[in-house]
DNA sequence: TTAAAATTTGTAAGCGATTACATATATAAC
DNA sequence: GTTATATATGTAATCGCTTACAAATTTTAA
């Protein structure tokens, strides 16, 4: 305020007394460099249009004074924001670190900046996010995972907004999908303990309900179970939060059924992690006396004691394909067909064969 | 292009033929509703200024046809564009989800959105993440940690933007910074380890080039060594990127020193975790054989085995308070000033006191 | 009932860039 | 040396919204 009726007292055509003063528009750099605002405007996003002399000399008034352009105000009449937006659910734990990384070095390559939205698990935030990103009329959106409100797609399809869904596979969306099998991952996994020989196997995942990585992951279990015909126990299944302490608290109950697994299915290598703690707390020997096998091979994985054995996710690949692809989308390409990518069984040390005499002893005690 | 022919051919007062064209502007909804584009506008900035009918009348045209306003547009007429912009190192591990997050849910609170970028640990993407932000003309912005070209400062203040610096700790400087002190945090961290009785003591870290915490904790190795008469010895400095795999790396290479570390402040507990895995590896015993001390108090360090011992960092409250002061400003109030946070030993069973029979053991074996 | 004050709405001038188009200048072709 | 072609620059309309100000309406006060 004060700045303003400050301005009105000096002459628009005196020099600005230090260097330090409001910020530039390009109208008043391209007046310090005695060309038009078009001129200006080339230099910045089409150089070769401008002859080389020229040039630098409008380069350098742009220097003296940091000019940063107005992205709004060039977005208003450009129609591209140079920006893509990214949802994820989640920094607390590095799941989607590798994509997200990935995409932003695709993005960065292409010089978009990259707007990234965390929704911590909450459809409401998610939906504000990307409200929020459509308003700052981001040129395309990559989100994570599926099961969200179709109102959602909705809303970011009126605005024409190309987007990309990775880490959920759905052949029958509107748009393209980037990512793995969470279902056969699932049986991958299912498969790997019951080949060992366990039967009673216990499940820790995420909550089915507003997470549908978690959904095709329990579905797996539950579907490798009956065709193992094996009766699906719910005293054995956990939906908890992507926690450690979740881990925990869903291993110590489960080594309080009366009748507890010899192999549990984590369907993340946090929740895995928090598992592999507790059987430590209660003097259990993995794999020895129990198998855990997590999901994602996090890098933290193979640090674990025992390392961990999981299913390698290809979160990178995935990323990067995403960016890819939605940039090709923003350029006018036709949307592409959705990818599904490979996972693989990690093999380490927190599984082994089912061992059916040591078990049942800890039980038994006190 | 195709779509604009072909508006030109639809006579404007027609109905659209279906719900799903193309993207509403303010008029269009105003023209809907019976109402200037000015009575939009207050609806959906000060909806008390517009009456109750009126206002529901229009709220509803809104939502048929899932209008979100031109953000750009609205930034460039009205000057604020209610968001913040946040640059993080790393989103790889979880040291700054936690602050991150704090600031996410403050900012929201005031409905102001964050953009989130991640510099990776490169200044030259820092610079890049940060002129992208101002390009987008964010009402503010959080930093993390020192040590960056002043001529960003220079840029941001230029552009006058509200900045407020986090996760170090620079009374000088002329931006508020919340955070506590990395040096007397390394301090306590080494009391620990001196107060054990351990003199010959590692020390893994992160790159103090690039890094001012990494930098100010190794200040603090060297200077609590220093003030108990020890001598440093460069071959027990490790600087080491972010990763497990690093500290493992160190910590073996600190290993086959041929007089090898009976404890080792590991200066984050990424380092720490990879460090601890690598004694396993190595079959000693931490803490028997040799201490561990980490740094961050990441959720993981609970869950490790043994548990960490380590520095616990008030991440949630910095990003609380960050934002809080950041979003005040933002309101026109004057910087506040800097604020130290405390830290917090955290003992748990990584780290023991010295006992010199046992190590040389070892190290003694072919 | 009427004037004054308060509330509600509309009009229209920007915000700071981009870009179609017109114009000027340089290069090539004859 | 012209004329035609290509290149370089400028002019000004435009993007969709906010907001100062003016105008209209309602409420309050006398």
């Amino acid at each position: 305020m004060k700045a303003v009726t400050f301005d009105l007292e000096s002459n628009p055509d005196d020099p600005p007394s230090s260097g330090l003063d409001k910020t530039k528009t390009i109208k008043e750099i391209a007046r310090e460099a005695g060309v038009s605002t078009a001129t200006v405007s080339r230099v910045l996003n089409n150089p070769q249009l401008v002859k080389q002399k020229r040039r630098d000399a409008v380069l350098k008034v742009i220097e003296r004074h940091d000019y940063v352009s107005h992205g709004m105000a060039g977005a208003l009449a450009g129609a591209r924001s140079m920006t893509v937006g990214v949802v994820i659910p989640t920094i607390t734990n590095s799941i989607y670190a590798a994509s997200t990384l990935a995409i932003q070095r695709v993005a960065q390559r292409e010089n978009y900046g990259v707007l990234l939205g965390v929704s911590d698990f909450a459809p409401d935030e998610e939906r504000r996010i990307i409200r929020h990103l459509i308003e700052r009329r981001v040129d395309g959106l990559i989100l994570t995972g599926g099961g969200r409100d179709p109102g959602i797609y909705r809303i970011i399809e009126r605005h024409q907004i190309p987007y990309v869904v990775t880490w959920r596979l759905d052949a029958a969306a509107n748009c393209p999908c980037v990512s793995f099998d969470n279902y056969s991952a699932g049986r991958l996994a299912m498969s790997h303990l019951l080949e060992l020989g366990h039967r009673r196997i216990g499940l820790i995942c995420g909550r089915s309900e507003v997470n549908d990585r978690a959904f095709e992951r329990r579905k797996a279990y539950e579907e490798a179970l009956a065709e193992s015909a094996i009766a699906i126990d719910p005293s054995l299944i956990f939906e908890r939060d992507f926690e450690f302490i979740e881990g925990r608290t869903a291993m110590h109950r489960m080594l309080d059924n009366a009748d507890p697994p010899t192999a549990v299915f984590a369907a993340n290598d946090i929740q895995a992690v928090g598992a592999l703690s507790e059987c430590r707390v209660a003097g259990l020997n993995v794999p020895a006396d129990i198998s855990i096998i997590g999901f994602d091979d996090l890098p933290l994985a193979e640090f674990t004691a025992p390392q961990l054995t999981t299913i390698r996710v290809p979160g990178q690949r995935m990323g990067h394909i995403a960016a890819s692809r939605l940039l090709a989308m923003i350029h006018g390409e036709p949307n592409p067909p959705s990818e599904v990518l490979p996972v693989e069984l990690i093999k380490r040390e927190s599984t082994g064969p089912f061992q059916k005499h040591v078990f049942r002893q800890r039980n038994n005690a006190p």
